[in-house]
DNA sequence: CGTAATTAATGCTGTGAGGTTATTAATCGG
DNA sequence: CCGATTAATAACCTCACAGCATTAATTACG
């Protein structure tokens, strides 16, 4: 039994006339009905009720013809669907992006991403930029948001914009009366920081440029969430670094203060396996590297919730963490 | 493309080796090397990446062997339903019966049918007489339980028990001092009687026994349901006619006598529409001849309900009666 | 009732899709 | 660098299936 053989029952079965069912199929009566009569013997069935005269078709003929509509349906479904794949118009993309990277830049992209790709289904985590590297070379995840520099010859990395960080002071701090601060300001101020192993650049950065101007921070806690690390500030915890497009989140008690000279700045690319042929990637970082070009800044910083992601179930991902 | 060649893309796509796949084929080589490259020509889709040495599926090959797993497995089911139907092992059975059949030998028959056809889907209604017989004409059933005669030329049916009728009184009426009644004593009685509408023939048949006992029965209401006429006998309002089947449903205190002599039977038989080829309706009626032979009067009288029916819902079905 | 029209089945013939065998080319392991 | 492995290519073959001509049966109609 072939796809052919079902296309040609169903033409006599909607006809029940084999010489106006072979002149569709633009084929020749005899021909048909051999094919018919050969379909009946393999399928051990009579399929139709013939006389000289009339043609039709037999309850078994009946259920068949149902059946071999769907069976020619899916065939035609399969074909297109198969190509929207190949296209990357259809498909799954699993991306993750840090806590910070989702009050930026990936609301615009989603939005836009989603709109071109309506057929893609999407799959959002939020991972820490360690995370994100294991995820992606597990082939958890198809591409991350994350912060650069990643060390890793099997990813690539595309940078989309740098934030500058500022020092986020209690309202009631001396220091809130200067307007620009100089690093050794803080010296013997508590420091409050992103834990190391889930960002180890930007850390490392601060601690760098801590040594350079002659002291070692005391750093009474490390606090994941942004925004928690702001609250603790607000109740005079310590202080800490906050990327500018955070700083609307948070305590509205909390005073922001930017740094003479060089301060920490927070990365931002993304990043996917180098050997990733999936056409659905690829349309995804041309999605990116069209935003980039259309908006040097990339999107403006956002006020409040985007309604576009209320949609995005966001899983909070608990894999493995570097040790 | 045709059923072949997803079979050979499946196989390929299984042991990501052409020659093994070829070889589970029963195929050469080069034969399925050049069908898949014919199959993705045709589909404008690379399955596979191949090197020299290697063979890889795409991810539109990924999807494609999804698509394709689904299809052969939906025609290889296509083909063991479609024989089924052909053998009559599957498929739909409607089938009708009057109230009084569903007492007596329907609930056994179809616990013996369902037992051996169970891939069969029964479609029960409950109707009179005369309503089947236009359902079958309709092609709204195919079988029916009903009181013959039937006088149709497009309908056979096959006579299965008949049931003799008592005369039900209610517990202090004279009459239940004699053990065997004569009609003629029941000349000035009431009676109830189901609707000549709905069964022509044992009304009639009722009517001509008066006739030759010498009166005309004074009919003060026609009710269609048994257990109904039983209570409105409890009540005082008349007597009527009950099969023996139904002796046991409806009130206590009724009292039922025979008649002396010629009474009114109540012929049970089924019928179907004579053309009808179905293997469906030709296996029922095996099984209603089986149970026919087996137990001479049929299945006993049930006390109670049949928990087998429990199961299938009962269409009151409101057909248009017979003007 | 006989004849023409309709329509499915049958016999014969030819062709191309798809099979085979032999060979080539590229890659990998030792 | 050589032999083993494996997919692709080339050349040839054959059978499934198409077409054409004809037959057989049924229906419609004068």
């Amino acid at each position: 039994m072939e796809l052919h053989d079902l296309h040609y029952f169903v033409a006599v079965a909607e006809n029940l006339h084999f010489g106006r069912a072979a002149e569709q199929l633009h084929l020749t009566q005899p021909a048909l009905s051999r094919q018919i009569r050969a379909l009946e013997n393999e399928l051990e069935v009579q399929l139709f009720y013939r006389t000289k005269r009339k043609v039709e078709l037999t309850i078994a003929g009946q259920t068949f013809l149902e059946e071999a509509r769907q069976i020619l349906r899916h065939a035609e479904r399969a074909v297109l669907t198969t190509r929207k794949v190949a296209r990357g118009e259809m498909g799954e993309l699993k991306l993750s992006f840090t806590a910070s990277a989702l009050r930026s830049v990936v609301p615009q992209i989603l939005r836009v991403f989603r709109d071109r790709y309506p057929e893609v289904r999407l799959t959002l985590t939020e991972q820490c930029t360690c995370d994100q590297v294991e995820a992606l070379l597990a082939r958890q995840i198809d591409v991350g948001f994350l912060h650069p520099p990643v060390d890793e010859t099997l990813l690539v990395t595309i940078p989309l914009r740098t934030d500058v960080c500022a020092i986020a002071l209690p309202e009631d701090h001396p220091l809130v009366r200067k307007k620009l601060l100089n690093l050794s300001d803080l010296a013997h101020e508590p420091f409050l920081l992103h834990p190391r192993q889930e960002g180890p650049n930007f850390y490392d950065r601060i601690l760098r440029l801590c040594q350079e101007a002659g002291f070692r921070p005391n750093v009474v806690q490390e606090v994941t969430a942004n925004q928690t690390r702001i609250g603790l500030v607000a109740a005079g915890m310590g202080i800490t670094f906050i990327p500018e497009t955070l700083q609307d989140i948070g305590d509205p008690t909390v005073i922001y203060r930017y740094l003479q000279g060089p301060a920490p700045t927070l990365p931002l690319a993304i990043a996917r396996r180098c050997d990733d042929t999936s056409p659905v990637v690829q349309h995804f970082c041309k999605v990116v590297d069209d935003q980039l070009k259309t908006n040097r800044n990339y999107a403006p910083l956002l006020k409040r919730p985007d309604p576009t992601l209320a949609n995005c179930p966001i899983e909070h991902y608990s894999g493995n963490r570097k040790k």
